[in-house]
DNA sequence: TGATTACTTAACTAATTGGTTGTATAGTAG
DNA sequence: CTACTATACAACCAATTAGTTAAGTAATCA
């Protein structure tokens, strides 16, 4: 990520961004299991299926998830598990902030207490 | 990244949101050669200042950027250098997909010369 | 065949957002 | 003080988007 033209930034956003929606986010999480039926997915996110479909459909165009159909149903799957690898990364960043904020927390009780 | 909550997916999809902008791509790979005013980001970010300035305080807001002010400027830095890691693991991914899709191309083109 | 199930999609609404413009604030120079 | 510079911010507009509703498609079953 050095000498970026506006290209390479609009596919990056682009794929921050079918990562930026809790529901999708939601939908990835149950995937790590393997492979769901919408229904299944929409009821462990507590959405609609067509909600879900939707959210799924993005996803695919993104290239996050693959489909399969059989009989009626739909079934879903991550296309490469190394998304999770980011997805963890980002939950280590959130924790090192929320730890830091607890610090700075801390601190100004202490400050506080010294006041 | 297991038993999520709701509350803890907004604030992970919080995190990306803010990554999935060009713009603000373009001024967080800016400030990776150190601080910078606000009139220089526009400048390289091809943007106005105003423009630059809104997505600076929401870069701020999250997190991702620390302000200082010195005479009539305004100079940001990064506040954590480990979100770099996460953006190249992120260009990583994309140049795999490319990479791929490449392959998938002259799969085809192989496929249509036999044909 | 008709009925049911599972999913997709189009249309719509409400809310959000990137960018622009104009105004306000704060520091600096004369 | 005034004039100028750098930045921030409020108001606004156009475009996008998450979610709902209803209609449409496809496979299964009586």
């Amino acid at each position: 990520m050095k000498g970026l033209d506006r290209n390479a930034l609009e596919q990056v956003a682009e794929y921050f961004q079918s990562l930026a929606e809790p529901t999708r986010l939601c939908l990835l999480n149950a995937l790590r299991n393997g492979e769901m039926t919408v229904s299944e997915l929409a009821e462990g996110a507590e959405s609609t299926p067509a909600n879900v479909s939707k959210h799924l459909s993005l996803l695919a165009k993104t290239g996050f998830v693959e489909r399969r159909t059989q009989g009626t149903s739909a079934y879903y799957r991550i296309t490469d598990p190394d998304i999770y690898a980011l997805c963890d990364l980002v939950c280590g960043q959130i924790a090192k902030r929320l730890s830091a904020q607890a610090e700075a927390h801390n601190a100004f009780k202490k400050a506080a207490r010294r006041a």
